[in-house]
RNA sequence: UCCCCGGUAGCUCAGUCGGUAGAGCGUUCGGCUGUUAACCGAAUUGUCGCUGGUUCGAGCCCGGCCCGGGGAGCCA
């Protein structure tokens, strides 16, 4: 039993709240934030979190000074406080434990606080975004965001893999089409890349395989629940490796990423009201159609389109409907697809090229294929893509020394999460989400 | 860049036919020894996004602008 204090906090041992379990019957300290109060009089109800979970602390009126209860009964919300009681399994708290306080010290008064325990906007708390974080939604969110981006170092290091990070400032554009975010280099323009993938191919070159994991940019006007200006990408890239091996390699990394999530994160995808048979049934062998049969399901939906159209959410939407679990849509016409992709040597007018949709109507999470290894024939793609030659005279080298073939593709870190956890937004699926109109906080 | 919707109290929103604004929550105070977004009572809260116009009178009608949300194209 501690003696009352009220300047000096009691010395017990400090734990979190996913722990509490194992130190039923104890004296513990907790250090945390208020949650939530509520009150009855003689006793205090409050809800405190330290970042593992949420535990309901109870101050009863007889345990405690008179300024401890009455500091109780006026702690503001997020308040930082230090908690030492003991901890007793009780049917009727929340977490099935909760703890009697004995001490209760303030750290800090947090002022009135912006996000109340109701009903808010999205601009608001996207405004708020650095409190936002706070709650146990997105608590829950992004934590299973750093348990997917484990399991996907986890899986690539596991398979023999080098992490060969690429750079951030490039000097021009990957792929020519999309826009890129200009910044003064020294006086020189620089831009911020859109993808690590042709200096993976010198890393694959050099190592056989290789991964590189970073944030990427794309300038464009993009406004959708898909899309964000600042994103993450892991992308693998294996030397003789073709499209067959490249869509076996990407079959078998969703399912290990989808599937480790999903033993690890039961606890925070429950909490986020995710259908967890959905993805149980993310295994191996995933559909695989090419380009043309994908044409024909999207007519068969009631589409009108072209062969040779790329397809558009709702189409993706329309294909990846068909199956219950993801699908590869392989070999797109050459021109839906960026200069590096090869052709494919039995139709010429096919990219050997493969993207990944996820269920759902979450679109694409991966694109990727077999990259063009032909020095010929790749000098006169960069001609017919306007791009200048002479911004890729290192990437061409590749084609000179020793050029194997190879493969690779690149995965959308915030769109897997934001399908993994059956989110409406990939905005809630990073801590400070950059898009269109939004820089702040 | 295009299409649609919105901006009123700290937050979420209502505001009829054009007559200078209201609810719930929050906050503050009081009550309650088992609350679960607690409850009960009282108090508190306004540059109606900005700007110009119509009108005796504009939150409301009209023009311009700003900001945000949703979607398209493009992509991961």
């Amino acid at each position: 039993m501690c003696k009352v204090r009220t300047k000096e906090p009691c010395r017990m041992p400090w734990v979190y709240i996913n722990e509490i379990g194992q130190h039923e019957g104890q004296d513990v300290t907790l250090k945390g934030w208020l949650y939530n109060k509520r009150s009855s009089g003689k006793l205090h109800f409050l809800q405190v979190r330290d970042g593992t979970g949420i535990l309901q602390c109870v101050v009863f009126k007889s345990d405690v000074p008179p300024e401890q209860f009455d500091l109780a009964d006026h702690l503001s919300q997020e308040s930082s406080l230090i908690v030492t009681g003991t901890v007793r399994a009780d049917a009727r708290a929340p977490l099935g434990y909760e703890v009697s306080v004995k001490d209760l010290q303030l750290v800090h008064t947090a002022e009135s606080y912006p996000i109340t325990p109701k009903e808010h906007g999205v601009a608001f708390l996207l405004d708020h975004r650095h409190l936002w974080l706070r709650s146990s939604r997105q608590h829950a969110i992004l934590t299973v965001r750093s348990a997917v981006i484990r399991a996907c170092r986890d899986y690539f290091d596991g398979k023999g893999f080098t992490l060969l990070d690429a750079p951030i400032f490039t000097p021009a554009a990957c792929e020519g089409t999309t826009t890129l975010f200009a910044t003064d280099y020294f006086g020189e323009t620089a831009y911020l890349t859109q993808s690590g993938q042709l200096y993976a191919e010198a890393g694959a070159l050099a190592f056989g395989k290789v991964y590189c994991f970073g944030p990427t940019f794309r300038a464009e006007k993009s406004k959708t629940r898909r899309h964000l200006t600042e994103f993450w990408m892991i992308e693998p890239e294996v030397a003789f490796m073709d499209l067959a091996g490249d869509m076996d390699l990407a079959e078998d990394f969703v399912e290990y990423v989808v599937q480790r999530v999903r033993r690890e994160q039961r606890s925070h995808l429950e909490a986020l009201e995710r259908d967890m048979t959905v993805l149980e049934r993310v295994r191996k062998p995933f559909p695989r159609v090419t380009y043309s049969e994908a044409v024909e399901l999207v007519r068969q939906a009631g589409f009108l389109i072209q062969w040779g159209d790329d397809f558009g959410a709702d189409e993706e939407t329309a294909i990846s409907k068909q199956f219950d679990r993801p699908v590869l849509v392989h070999r797109y016409p050459t021109e839906c697809k960026a200069f590096y992709m090869k052709a494919d040597p039995e139709n010429p007018r096919l990219a050997l090229c493969v993207d990944v949709l996820a269920p759902e109507g979450y679109g694409e999470i991966i694109g990727g294929g077999q990259r063009e290894d032909d020095l010929e024939t790749l000098r006169a793609k960069i001609r017919a893509h306007n791009l200048p030659e002479e911004s890729f005279g290192w990437y061409l080298d590749l084609r000179r020394y020793g050029s194997v073939p190879h493969a690779g593709f690149g995965m959308g870190i915030e769109r897997v999460v934001a399908w993994i956890c059956n989110l409406p937004h990939v905005r809630e699926t990073v801590p400070f989400p950059r898009m269109l109109e939004r820089l702040r906080p």
